[in-house]
This record gives C-alpha cells, sequence and structure tokens, in this order.
DNA sequence: TGACAAACTGACCAATGTTCAGTAAATTAT
DNA sequence: ATAATTTACTGAACATTGGTCAGTTTGTCA
C-alpha cells in the first residue's frame, strides 16, 4: 500500500514547485511581483489548486523566508572549517554582509517577515534560531579564548548582529548611498572594531 | 487679488488633511490598512480627489516617511542642551532606541522606503540626510575631545549608527524576543562599549 | 448675469487574494 | 470489469484594491 506515501510526495512535490515559482517572481520583483494567478501560471495549475497546498499568501512568504534563512545556514558551513575563534567569528560577519548583498530580497524578506515567531513561540529548530544559535557558538569561542572581556556571551553575540544587520540593512535600502565606495570596507572595519579589539590592545 | 494665497492655503490645507488621515491608518494597521478609499472615507471627499493633491499610494507614503524623520528631528533637539559630548552622544543612542520602540510602525516605515533618495540623488535638505548630519556632528565633537581613537568621523557615525539601526530593527521585528526583558539594557550597553570606551581604558 | 475655470465626483477599469460549486481523475468496493 | 466513492482540480465569481476620466458642481471674473 504504497499509494499514501506517493501521493505523500507528489503533494511534498507540488508544494516545492509552488515556492520554486513563487521564489523566481519575489527575486525577480519583490513582493508585489508575487501573485497567485502568476505562479499558477507558471506551474500550469489553477490558481484556486495553490489553496489545496498552501493557506493563503502569506503562508507562501513564510516558507520562503524559511528557505532564506536555510540557505544562509548552508552556506555558512564551511566556516567552521577555520580553527582560529576570532578568525572565524570576523569571516562569519563579512560572510553575513556578503550574503546580505548578494541576496538584498531574499534578505530583506528574512527579516522582515513579523509572523515567523507567532506560530506557537519560539520553535527550538527554526531555522532562524539554529542561524543565530550558529553565531552565538561563535562568539563563545571567543570569549573562552579570552579575546573579549564581556562576560556575557549572549548580549555580546546580540550586540554584533544588531550591527551586522543594520549595516546590511542600511545599506540595502541605499541610505549610504552617499558614502564613497571606497569607504565601505573602512566602515565594516569601523563596525567590527568590537571583535577585532584583541585582549591586551 | 488674495485669492490665489487662499487657494495655495487651502490646498496645503487638504494635502496634511490627507496625510493625518493616512498616518492615523497606518499607524493603526500598517501599510495594507492604507487604503485610498479609507482616506477618502475619513476627509469625506471622493477617492478620485486624493489624485488632485497626490501623484499616487506612493507618493503619500513617501511623504509619510519624511513625517517621521521631521519627528525624529523635532523630539532630537533637546540633545543640543548637553554639553558633555560623550554624554550627548550616549544619550541620542538612548533616545533613538525609546523613538524606534515607541514608534515602531512609523520607524519601520522610515527605513523600509527605498525610494527615500530616488529623486535627483542625495537632497541636502532632506530630513533624513539632516538626521544623520545631527548624529555626525555629535560623533564629531567626541572625536574632537579625543574620546574615540578613530581618524575619521563618518566612518565611525556610520558604525555606530548601523548598530542602533540594527538593534531598532530587530527589536521591532521581535527577533529578540526570546531574550530577557532585563537582559535588553545589557545588549544597549554591550552595543555601545564602542563609544563608552573612553580613551586611557 | 453669463462665460469660463477650477474643484470634485463616482462610475469604471484591470488586477488582486480568496472561495466554492461543479467537473475530472484516481482509488476502492462490488 | 463496473459501479461507487474519495480525491484533485478547475475556473467563474466575489469583494476590494490603486488608478482614471467624462461629467457635474462650485467658485471666479468680466
Amino acid at each position: 500500500m504504497g499509494i499514501r506515501e506517493r501521493k505523500k510526495r507528489d503533494a511534498a512535490k507540488m508544494r516545492s514547485r509552488i515556492l520554486k515559482a513563487a521564489m523566481q517572481l519575489y527575486v525577480k520583483g519583490g513582493y508585489e511581483n508575487v501573485t497567485m494567478r502568476r505562479i499558477a501560471a507558471k506551474i500550469e495549475y489553477s490558481p484556486g489548486t495553490i489553496y489545496l497546498y498552501f493557506q493563503n499568501k502569506k503562508d507562501i512568504m513564510l516558507q520562503l523566508c524559511y528557505q532564506g534563512f536555510e540557505r544562509f545556514l548552508d552556506h555558512q558551513d564551511k566556516l567552521q572549517k577555520i580553527v582560529d575563534p576570532l578568525e572565524r567569528l570576523s569571516a562569519g560577519g563579512r560572510y553575513y554582509l556578503a550574503f546580505a548583498l548578494e541576496n538584498p530580497e531574499l534578505y530583506e524578506l528574512m527579516f522582515a517577515t513579523k509572523e515567523i515567531f507567532k506560530e506557537s513561540g519560539p520553535d527550538e529548530d527554526a531555522a532562524p534560531l539554529r542561524a543565530f544559535r550558529e553565531f552565538a557558538k561563535n562568539v563563545k569561542a571567543c570569549l573562552d579564548a579570552g579575546i573579549f572581556s564581556a562576560s556575557e556571551v549572549e548580549t555580546t553575540a546580540i550586540a554584533l548582529w544588531a550591527t551586522l544587520h543594520g549595516l546590511a540593512s542600511l545599506l540595502i535600502k541605499g541610505r549610504l548611498r552617499f558614502l564613497p565606495e571606497e569607504s565601505l570596507d573602512k566602515v565594516v572595519e569601523q563596525a567590527y572594531a568590537f571583535s577585532l579589539r584583541k585582549r591586551g590592545e
């Protein structure tokens, strides 16, 4: 009786086809470009069909948001190969900014979606939280190595994260357009002064 | 021949009535709650009339965005009374966060609007840029007083701003909900470590 | 008072998210 | 194999959206 299993697989395939189409539309033209009818046309089904696989448009966008975090985590795995804690944290920050600037629309969606934690509180397994835990782990390694003088891991991680996110957000939104191209590195360095300030300096 | 003047005044009044109605709708229910028809109903005019005073909905939202910066600047004037540069900068940061958290929707609009600089490049008189210049001035005062070791005013100001904006953004979007209430102060302090680190420390 | 201009209206358009009675296809029962 | 039933899908329909514009009302000037 593998029929149920096959149907499950088919449904999952359908869901991913819908999400793929939605993602294509989204990265091409943002939120208002994602239209149930356009998705339907892309997958060659009727608009009504989409509602058999997703509750509504918001649901679809939420899933895209999660996909963003998944993609972020996937690419970040390489960082763990760097042994020096400070070097790893620093590389993580640079990677963070690079990801945001290379996927501006996706990044925007990842942090513009408010409903991300609405359902049953913070989900420990959710990709967004996993991403932060990963980041915090790297910070902890630095603390353990005596690089930071701060005593609290979490608050330090959040402060660092805020700086990165703020920079990414301002850059994406074009708020730093008056800044000469070559000054960007200096700003990043400045924003990193926090983590670059080694003990004994 | 004061008729032209009166008509100008009337038009200005109409524009501000429309913006006021739009703002009320926006802070109550966000972007999707702002509807040309709802605005029209609030000011007791036909929907078509709005288009005699504004190009389209985007135009209205852009004006609301500017109003946000104006309001921000108005409240910030008090800061200039603080004589100690570091104290002033620190208070400015605290005020920044307070403003963002007290007007989350407005703050979101202020930094979610991409078209803000689209028209004829960075406008020196525009409120958003004025707000940053004010901030940069305070940073410069700290540099002049020898509090920071950094040599560049602008990059330091941007780095600080990024931290504040990132923190505000993450808080508004509920990304730090897992953080215990009382830890927030610690994070802010941590994020401020940058500016609180006086010379000789 | 009559001619002209400006302000305003509201029906209309295309497009949106979403629903649901009806149809077609796949599965199960006979 | 055929009938009955469950499942998958359709596409017309609904309410609402941003935006337009011919036509009406109101205000201004000769």
